[in-house]
Formats: structure tokens, C-alpha cells, sequence
DNA sequence: GGTGTTCATTTCATTATTTGCAACGGCATT
DNA sequence: AATGCCGTTGCAAATAATGAAATGAACACC
């Protein structure tokens, strides 16, 4: 395991869970001894990706972390062009709205609409979304690369649910339905009592980078909810690619 | 140097200039070899921090730095609650409103609201503003703790125009004065014709944690704007406290 | 007020990773 | 078809990382 990758997990360990963390908590969590865990920690407070309350001694994710995001967001403004959307497909649909982008492990939410209702469904910002139990999974999977797809199909799929699909075969369905419809649907998969449906932002290349999904609690979703909301959802997306690279995704950019 | 501190320098590179890079191009401006160049790069993607096209081989931001700064900020909601007074600062003053939050670097401008007006101060998000050369700074500095204080008079002072702060004894009675009266003012030692008005967002335990301030062309502020600004800006700092820890930072939250 | 406990921090010899050179291979341009 | 430019990989030398144990500091409990 390389240094770099122990360094990261520390920032994911400082990042789940309460908002500040002690030494030893940190290590345990980790698995690397206390003096390791010690000097990674110094190595980032010296970057600014952690920082170190002088009296408690705890540890907590630095501001550094918000510098290099932003830095990323202006030289490719995600956030900055899908929020509008987001919120507009919320106020039409009135439930919760949610944005990912694709990572390595997985889809990242990276934005939050919730619905005004009194049930309605959250969903925490950051949290990765599994490819296999999810509608933003599926329909990111529909529109993929070959190899991901492959990837995620041969790999292990977690049951969330007793609804969680967990076989290749089922999975390859669902996505290949999604690529029929330009939309997928997913129930109660990673969440009990929640349905959504979800469309692929697509990338220059075609490929898709990212998924919108709308998201409610089952009881209130009804068969014709689901046409339209696939509809909007996938029209909310389409409008997404097409601020994020212009119409029709012209040659001449180059980001996937 | 250690193995992470050159890891997080790659994505201080890959986040400043073009939004895509390639490999010669990284380790040249990193001063690293292109081998090790390479490694810590992989050593990054399969972390989510960096991406990698998959056609041209160019690298860039991943979106594993949006999670962990989106998990940082579930933690502690500096945006979510500054975010609002910011914008009713800018409404208020007509003028571009920044935010900025300390990090070991210096401040990070962490939020921007533009001025509508035509001739308006920009700053873009993620910039690092220089203790000594800004208002943001001074305020900041007027209400730190001694040891950062000490650290910046005694440090190097950088000239960005030739109305930048130069030497210590100035930089302490700028500060001096940003204390007694609550905000500090900026003359173009940042930015030639750019003034500004900041006050201190302050901590749980009374020290500085950030920085609000109001930035606006120099030919179009008066004495009076300077006194109102710092009325306002010093009130929405104050507010921005409130809302993060309670009224008059009671005792009982730990963060600084 | 003293003592015991817990936790963070430092030290140092050992170990393992990282490093840079150089060679290789692919790709596009000439 | 040849050439040059990048990205990628192999290997011995160099360097940084490691873990056990000692040290120090803070705190709570006698």
C-alpha cells in the first residue's frame, strides 16, 4: 500500500464520522500504528488538507480540502452549471433531487435538492452511490464505456436491501433497459420504502460522467409518476451536457 | 520531502493553469522526475483525488476532492451558513462580497459574490490571500491567536503593487488599528485600484477563523462608504458566528 | 496533593518504499 | 519508412517510512 493511499484513507476516516477525531481513534480506524497515523497527519496539516485544534488536540479535514475543490470546479464547473437544473427539476417534480458524478469508486452525490414534504427522501452529499443498487447507477452504467461496465458487472454487488439486485444477469437487464429508454428506475435497492429514476449526464465523448435521479418514498409514487419523471429527469439531464459542452456535444472538447 | 507533501504539490499543479495536463508537463512543473511524476499520479486516481482521460492521457482534478471537501463541510457548515449573509452583504453594498476561511497557507477565498456594476472587483474562488497584502488578512490577523500573529510579522512580505505592506511595524498598526476599531481597510496592496473593507469571522473560543469583506473600485469609494462598509461587514461577520456556533460563542463547542 | 492512567509525541534502528536512470514501446508527424 | 516525442516499465541505489518502546503531558481519581 502505498504512502500516498494511506495518507487519503485518513482523510476519508476524518471525513466519516464525527467531525473531529482523536489520535488513537483515527489510527484504529485506519489500522496503522500510532506513530504512522501521526506523521500522515502531520505530513497533511502541512498541506492544509487537515487541520489541528491547538487545545484539544483533535483532528478534523482542512480547509485545503475546499481550496483544491473549488480549483477543480473552475476549471470544470460541474456544480456551477448542473445546480440550476437540479433545483428546477426539483420545484417541478416536488420531490428530492439528486446529482452525481462518476469516480472510480463510484457515483459521488455531489448535489442535494430535498423535497419540502414531510416524508420525503435525503440524501447526504458525498455519500457514494453503489452502481449496482442504485437508478443513478444503472442508468450511469447504460451509457458507459465497455470496460466499466464489464468492471462493475464481474465485480461483487453488495445486498443493501433484500431488493438490491445481485446477479450479473438481472443488472445487464435493467441496464440494457435504461439505454432503451434513456432513463432507469430503481426500487428500494439501496434504501427501503425509496424509488427513483434516474438519467445519464453525458460527457463530450458520448460516454456518460455523472446521473440525476429523482428520488421519493414508494407509497407516493405512482405508474404514471414514473413516465414523467423520466421524462423531466431525462431532459434535466440532456440540459445539463448541453451547458456543460455545449449543444450536442460538438468535437473540439476534449473532457469526457 | 515526504512521499504525501509531493503527492498534494501534484494537485496544487493540476488545479492551477489549463484544466487538463499532461504527464511532462506535471513533473516539469513539479521538478519531479517523470517516472516518480507518474507514480504519484496513479497512486492518486486510485484514490478519486485525480482523473485521467482515458483517450488522451491528460490528467486532471478528480472528483474524490468534491466529496472530501462536501463531507468537510457536512461537518463543519461554514458555506451553508456564510453563504447567506454574504449574499445579503453583497445586496446590500452593491459591491463584490468574498469570503474566506484560514488555512495553514493563508486565507482561502472560499465564496464570491460579484458586484452587478459593470467596473467591479473579481476574485476567483480558491485564491490565497496573502495575510499582509489584504484587508482580509489584517482583520484576520487583529484577532488571531499571538503565535500566527508572530509568525506572519516575522515572515517574509511579499510586494504585489507598490502600495503593498512592506514591513512589520506598518503590518502592526494597520492590525492594531483593524482591532480597536473591528475591521481593517485595504488600499491596493493586493490589486492596483481595488480597496477593501473586511472584518473577522470569529471562532468558538474568540479567535479568528475567516475573514468577510467588501472589495470594491477605489475610485468609487468615499470616506463614507468606508465607514458604512465597515459597519456592515463587521455586522455580518458577527452574524456569520452566530449562526455557526450560537449566539456569542458559548462555551461548550469545541471548534476553534 | 499525590498518584495512576491515558493519550499524544518523539526516538532510533530496521525495513520497505520510493527514486532516477535508462531502456522500451507506442503513436503521430515528417 | 524513419524520426522524434511521450508515456511506461525494470532495476539497483537512496531515502523515507515503519513500529516498538521511551518520554512527556494532561487529567481524573483517590
Amino acid at each position: 500500500m502505498s504512502t500516498v493511499a494511506k495518507a487519503i484513507s485518513l482523510l476519508e476516516m476524518l471525513g466519516s464520522g464525527a467531525p473531529e477525531a482523536a489520535l488513537a481513534d483515527v489510527a484504529k480506524a485506519a489500522g496503522f500504528d500510532k506513530a504512522t497515523t501521526r506523521r500522515l497527519l502531520v505530513s497533511l496539516i502541512a498541506q492544509g488538507l487537515v487541520e489541528q485544534d491547538e487545545t484539544t488536540r483533535l483532528y478534523r479535514l482542512g480547509a485545503g480540502l475546499t481550496r483544491l475543490a473549488l480549483m477543480r470546479e473552475a476549471q470544470f464547473p460541474f456544480l456551477r452549471m448542473s445546480v440550476p437544473v437540479v433545483e428546477a427539476l426539483a420545484a417541478e417534480t416536488g420531490e428530492t433531487v439528486h446529482l452525481s458524478e462518476y469516480s472510480r469508486r463510484g457515483l459521488i452525490t455531489v448535489h442535494v435538492v430535498e423535497s419540502p414534504k414531510a416524508n420525503r427522501v435525503s440524501v447526504p452529499p458525498g455519500e457514494v452511490l453503489p452502481m449496482h443498487a442504485t437508478a443513478s447507477g444503472i442508468a450511469f452504467l447504460a451509457f458507459t464505456e465497455e470496460r466499466i461496465r464489464e468492471t462493475i458487472l464481474a465485480g461483487p454487488m453488495p445486498a443493501f436491501t433484500p431488493f438490491t439486485i445481485g446477479n450479473a444477469a438481472t443488472l445487464a437487464e435493467h441496464v440494457t433497459a435504461a439505454r432503451a429508454r434513456g432513463h432507469s428506475t430503481g426500487s428500494q435497492g439501496f434504501e427501503e420504502g425509496v424509488m427513483s429514476v434516474a438519467a445519464p449526464i453525458l460527457g463530450a465523448d458520448g460516454f456518460a460522467i455523472g446521473a440525476i435521479a429523482v428520488a421519493a418514498p414508494r407509497v407516493r409514487i405512482n405508474k404514471g409518476d414514473i413516465e414523467h419523471y423520466g421524462a423531466s429527469v431525462a431532459m434535466a439531464a440532456r440540459d445539463i451536457s448541453a451547458r456543460l459542452f455545449g449543444r450536442q456535444s460538438p468535437p473540439g472538447r476534449k473532457r469526457a
